[in-house]
DNA sequence: CTATTAAATTAGACCGATCTAAAACAGGTA
DNA sequence: TACCTGTTTTAGATCGGTCTAATTTAATAG
């Protein structure tokens, strides 16, 4: 019943709750649909008025249960086609993102399901972000962002990076940071660029738009990060 | 680019064409999309200004090679994905419809490229239903009508039943009248109803509705019908 | 306390897709 | 030929989602 323009929105809003928690603001929204705020504005109030989300005027946003159950819905069905696509049909994991956006809104329970139970329930998607499972009882968390979880000279494993900006994807992936290996964090520089130690010894220079996507927990794993071993800690 | 309602309108119109041939008139289309007719004929504008088809006031619809060709994309993704979902999702044949249905406007070629190799390149559909190639030279055609094709005594191999209807597909499934089944006719009564015998020797009275959904080939074939062998022959 | 500025909202328009109700047309019948 | 009858088109409205431009509000600096 929802239309995809109203998954979009509770998707969006959910991710930018999850980060920097509620209220968030028109402007928040607009910038991570690439919409004008005056649309955000208007699509938020229609939002309300089905109890999605309860707003405050000027002020911001904030998902109900309701929204919550919704966007969590459309993140699970996000992050169980990825992980198909990858397993499936062997998209690279840069490539998956997309392909799911597009797919998220259209695909039913019983596909949901029968996807998740061809994979044998896998508890992340490729990028290492948890799949909520069928009762959504997600604890949708893993890791803190690179700069604030470690100091410089500490080391972490590498929990999930962002899928959101495929550039910034690509140059992780280029850099080997990927869900499961360790980094240990060199320096920090004034202006945000975090110098990282990889597995294999290299260095690489992360600018702060590359370093904010990508989420640690402090200290190192034994277990590899092949599937998904690390839903709900931290 | 083309939105899911104009990919619609090209796949119902292609459908009717391919059946009584063009002009499709603006009550098929709307019979078929369960539209109301002024609601066709403002699309069927909109589509010929497009450059998708050629419209006679009055008269009806034909696709022109552009919307011939966009048509034939979507019904190929349509049926790629039915087989996708019966043989890697453990669908039954009557239920891939509708999740293709709405799966066929949000694949990417990318996706549909993937989906053909990893079937390794399936001709034919589960309803049996030919699958164009990526180059869409389609054949596109398989059997005709029960009635059309056989006289009572003779015999003929069902290439294809529709999967319009779901009713009707249910009917033919439990009867055991699938592709690659042999079946004779046995009478043909004023009114429609069509006598057939199957493999097995028994007799199932097809009424008119669902006589006509089924499409046949004269004679028998040795060779069974699993996947699909049978493109573009008859 | 006022003035500036950045963010949010309102006002008003547009587009695509749909509908209902009314008018125009085409084909067959008397 | 003139009239029905069913089909098609036109006219006009609605809804969801979006935009631009103008206005209002909240926060901040002086």
């Amino acid at each position: 019943m929802p239309t995809d323009a109203v998954e979009d929105y509770l998707k969006a809003i959910h991710r930018v709750e999850s980060r920097s928690g509620p209220p968030v603001s028109t402007s928040q929204i607009a910038e991570a649909l690439d919409k004008t705020p005056a649309t955000v504005t208007s699509m938020v109030e229609s939002l309300a008025e089905r109890g999605l989300l309860s707003r405050e005027k000027y002020e911001g946003v904030e998902l109900t249960p309701a929204g919550e159950v919704a966007a969590l819905e459309v993140v699970r069905r996000h992050r169980l086609i990825e992980a198909f696509l990858a397993e499936q049909l062997d998209y690279e994991p840069t490539e998956v993102h997309d392909e799911a956006d597009a797919l998220e809104h259209h695909v039913s329970e019983e596909f949901t399901r029968r996807v998740e139970r061809l994979l044998d329930y896998p508890a992340a998607d490729p990028h290492g972000d948890p799949i909520p499972p069928a009762d959504l009882s997600a604890p949708e968390d893993a890791g803190t962002t690179l700069v604030a979880a470690l100091e410089p000279g500490e080391r972490g494993t590498v929990a999930r990076v962002s899928d959101r900006d495929a550039d910034v994807l690509e140059f992780l992936v280029d850099a080997e940071i990927t869900p499961g290996t360790t980094v240990e964090v060199v320096d920090i520089t004034s202006f945000g660029l975090v110098t990282v130690r990889t597995d294999d010894g290299t260095e690489h220079g992360l600018p702060e738009a590359v370093a904010d996507r990508v989420y640690v927990r402090r200290g190192t794993d034994s277990a590899a990060a092949t599937d998904g071993q690390e839903a709900g800690d931290a």
